[in-house]
DNA sequence: AACTTGCGCAACCGCCAGTCG
DNA sequence: GCGACTGGCGGTTGCGCAAGT
């Protein structure tokens, strides 16, 4: 048998936290700081145990914390990180500071994960790393690029450190190229054409820049571009645009542009 | 109105890694 | 080097509520 838990102990209180309790475990976060979570049950008389007062703080009273709705571009940089970084919420979390990553793993586990098919996500992740990241000399997408706010803590930025390591594995190769006509779409593997219309139903509604029939792709025919061929990534592209109701996508870099046109 | 079903989310569980004596 | 302890993380559970019948 293994040492027992904290959580086993007799007395320890499980279950929803009330609103007293919050109060108590704010007050003392405030006045002495996170950390030592040992001492919290003993100091403050609450009946929980240590790990579940640091949950309960770091999931929920900490300050900052944005609840509620997803935005698209939330979303859209979860579905990204995820095909990346596989299911590391900590470090996902750390590019978006506001949400925890019990959030980022609720809503992934409740929203994303139903509506994009693992491969699906996958793809669509790949085309959105495109636009996401700027390279480097040798095709490395620069995690620097990625909208990470406020790694100012140590455990963002710690977090924000494994993910530039992660990232270095991921490379592009060689031979394949996308170009995008609004209205429609044409990817180029290896040499060979492949046509996939994208009936955008108000293809206005994009905001391809000047009135070029080619978008400002992030990558020019120079470039290298990894994708799957036996996928037809921009097939994918357009069901993530049509079905997930994104209302405008800057096809330049990727973003949702969640209002800003 | 009563009951059932499905969903969202807070919280728990178990494992792991780091630290300390 | 070793074991105890702590904090962190990802997976899972179960409660409460809303929607559907």
């Amino acid at each position: 048998m293994g040492r027992s838990l904290c959580c086993d102990k007799l007395g320890i209180k499980k279950g929803p936290w009330t609103p007293e309790e919050d109060i108590v475990l704010v007050s003392y976060v405030q006045k002495h700081g996170p950390g030592n979570w040992r001492s919290v049950p003993a100091n403050t008389g609450l009946m929980r145990c240590s790990k579940s007062c640091r949950l309960r703080w770091t999931n929920y009273l900490r300050p900052g914390i944005k609840r509620g709705n997803f935005t698209p571009h939330e979303e859209g940089l979860i579905v990204h990180l995820q095909s990346m970084l596989g299911n590391k919420w900590a470090a996902i979390a750390s590019y978006l500071p506001q949400r925890t990553d019990n959030d980022i793993k609720n809503y992934w586990n409740t929203h994303l994960k139903k509506k994009i098919g693992k491969n699906q996500a996958e793809d669509v992740c790949h085309e959105l790393v495109s636009r996401y990241c700027n390279t480097d000399q040798i095709g490395n997408p620069d995690v620097s690029t990625l909208p990470a706010s406020n790694l100012s803590s140590t455990t963002y930025a710690s977090s924000a450190e494994n993910i530039s390591r992660l990232l270095v594995g991921w490379t592009r190769s060689s031979g394949n190229q996308v170009k995008v006509d609004q209205g429609s779409c044409r990817s180029v593997f290896n040499q060979e054409f492949t046509t996939c219309t994208l009936p955008l139903k108000e293809p206005t509604s994009f905001a391809l820049q000047e009135s070029s029939s080619e978008a400002p792709f992030p990558f020019h025919d120079d470039e290298n571009l990894r994708l799957e061929t036996e996928h037809q990534p921009l097939t994918v592209l357009e069901n993530w645009l049509l079905d997930e109701a994104v209302g405008q996508v800057d096809i330049a870099t990727g973003l949702c542009l969640d209002g800003m046109y």
